[in-house]
RNA sequence: UGGGUUAUGGUGUAAUGGUAGCACAACAGAUUUUGAUUCUGUUUGUCUAGGUUCGAAUCCUAGUAACCCAACCA
């Protein structure tokens, strides 16, 4: 079967490049600002970037935009390394655009000694007035007529120290009538007497985004530099800078970011999620931070199977969670443990049981290769609360007055009676079971039509299970009117104790399981020796969920 | 009253002048000791209006809509 895929915009560009023999192989770079946390945004950027170089040959950087050491830590630097490399991708070089502020520098003196750049004494304020609008020309700066001396000398001092934050700034000389905003002499350096976390106190002075990360990537000789579409006005600064600079030419080329429903993508509203404590931190399960996301049961192979899916354009989008969700559990199908654990119960007592317990066989996985584990079985279990109704709704086939069902890998049971308590609740069900009706070995020649899971309520251990739902009410929190924050999922963490069957005492952080009909479950990393934590990564689909809606 | 980018089913993405395809979702059915998985089938689309052409999602013209740009953030 040849099912040749289709290209992206991005790979039809390098084939061509390739083609043509303006490269050999390609170089891209992930430019991680060190500020915050990764999240499902940037996994995109990463699975394209570093899938790109799999695909064709070359090699992918892993570059740190650390250029403005007051929002930026050491902090977040390991944790972005960390989120990389669980995604399962490796980086030929490590860099950060702090280790190039000395030739940064040299280039801002080409461009002045050029007549390209001049010092600016204006304050920020000032420079916005002149900027003029979309609309409307701006004007020339006052300083704009500087001699090169006079800049040199300026500049110079700056790095010296001798002026006070944003007393001065270096802006390129372009246009400031330019059709282009980014072209009106943007900023290349301002001062800031911050500590930089990697080089101390050396620099009062520091690079702008602009200035900092083309000639990033020129120096690094990266070929395609791949980032999302609010850069595109950039691209002519971009060429620009290089071409003035006479340094190795670096191309831009920009694709939409991707947008998932149901959740906000963007650092700054993660960051108030976190400090608003409308979640537990940047790992929250909630949270589409990459680290959040772990926590939560994904699988690396999940996200990137999802990234290969929606693939890379340049338009707006916001793709369906059910796409993510569709990965997450074509991929838990196959790996997860399977285990029984009851999350809603009520008492199941089987009154013609009359041994003690038994030990039974059921199968830990998909197939086979996956094995048999042992489960104690008895008179007493716990089922869940939602697998009995005692007015069986038309299609239903679980435990109703008369009713029979199986009880998975045991013996198939016939509900007799059912107790509630003087509020008018279900405490218990009674049921007389087939002996000969044992799993593997079923003689009775009886037939039902539904199978529910159980524990032994003797053997049965309690874990704290998280169950999530997502963490907004609407598709686009960031497209509805007011404040994202006002279409937060109110239930979208509901903390229970479950029964769970002893075999899961033994569960493992690094393995996945399955509570059977119930959906994949992770341990957390809050589990004690005394109390197991367990989150649900995603529920199973439910077609009887479906058929109640109708 | 500027510049830039984008328009294909509910969602995402193909088709590069020649049968509008794929995945998810939805719906119907089969199988099932998980109402899971698996399998089969069905519904739904080219922003609008003109034009070129034997033939247009694709080329041309004119519109329309959405998004981005006026941070000493990246």
């Amino acid at each position: 079967m040849s099912e040749e895929r289709s290209l992206n915009f991005l790979e039809e560009i390098i084939e061509k490049d390739l083609a043509d023999g303006k490269y050999k192989s390609i170089v891209t770079r992930f430019p991680p600002e060190p500020n915050g946390y990764l999240h499902m945004g940037h996994a995109t950027s990463i699975c394209l970037n570093f899938g790109l170089t799999k695909k064709y040959p070359g090699y992918t950087n892993l570059r740190f935009d650390d250029t403005n050491p007051v929002t930026e830590d050491i902090e977040y630097v390991e944790n972005i390394k960390n989120d990389i490399k669980w995604l399962g991708f490796e980086w030929k070089n490590e860099h950060y655009a702090s280790d190039y502020f000395e030739t940064l520098y040299d280039y801002a003196i080409a461009l002045i000694k050029k007549g390209l750049a001049y010092v600016d004494d204006l304050s920020s304020e000032e420079i916005a007035q002149l900027k003029g609008t979309p609309t409307e020309p701006g004007k020339d700066s006052p300083f704009r007529n500087r001699s090169v001396e006079e800049n040199l000398d300026l500049f110079e001092r700056m790095k010296q120290g001798e002026f006070a934050d944003g007393a001065r700034t270096l802006r390129a000389k372009i246009d400031m009538a330019h059709p282009n905003m980014l072209m009106r002499d943007p900023l290349l350096y301002r001062i800031k007497h911050a500590h930089h976390h990697r080089t101390g106190d050396t620099w009062c002075i520091y690079p702008m985004y602009d200035f900092a990360h083309g000639q990033s990537d020129s120096i690094e000789h990266i070929t395609h530099s791949i980032c999302t579409l609010e850069f595109v006005p950039h691209r002519e600064l971009y060429d620009w800078l290089i071409e003035k600079l006479e340094i190795y030419p670096s191309h831009q080329y920009e694709f939409a970011r991707r947008n998932l429903s149901y959740t906000v993508m963007s650092k700054r509203k993660l960051l108030q999620l976190v400090t608003d404590k409308y979640v537990n931190g940047w790992d929250d399960p909630r949270m589409p931070t990459i680290s959040g996301m772990r926590r939560r049961g994904f699988t690396a192979a999940s996200i990137r199977n999802f990234c290969e899916t929606i693939g890379v354009a340049k338009r707006e989008n916001i793709v369906d969670f059910s796409l993510l969700e569709f990965h997450l559990r074509e991929d838990l199908n196959k790996t997860a443990l399977r285990a029984m654990a009851v999350l809603d119960p009520v008492k199941l007592v089987i009154t013609n049981y009359t041994g003690g317990s038994e030990d039974l066989q059921s199968e830990n996985g998909p197939d086979e290769a996956y094995g048999h584990r042992t489960i104690p079985f008895s008179k007493e279990l716990w089922i869940e609360r939602e697998d009995f109704m005692e007015v069986p709704a038309k299609k239903w086939f679980r435990l109703a007055p008369g009713a029979m069902v199986r009880l998975k890998s045991a013996y198939i049971v016939r509900c007799d009676h059912f107790i509630k308590d003087e509020n008018g609740i279900l405490i218990e069900i009674q049921c007389t079971y087939f002996p000969e009706s044992k799993s593997g070995q079923d003689t009775s020649g009886l037939h039902v039509k539904g199978t529910i899971h159980w524990v032994s309520a003797a053997h049965a251990a309690i874990a704290e299970v998280r169950l999530y739902d997502r963490l907004f009410k609407v598709e686009d929190p960031s497209g509805e009117e007011g404040d994202f924050k006002d279409y937060i999922n109110p239930n979208s963490l509901q903390v229970i104790n479950a029964f769970i069957e002893p075999s899961l005492l033994l569960a493992s952080p690094e393995k996945r399981y399955q509570f059977l009909r119930k959906g994949y479950f992770c341990l957390d990393p809050d589990s004690t020796e005394k109390k197991l934590v367990f989150n649900r990564t995603v529920t199973l689909k439910d077609a009887w969920a479906k058929e109640v809606k109708k």
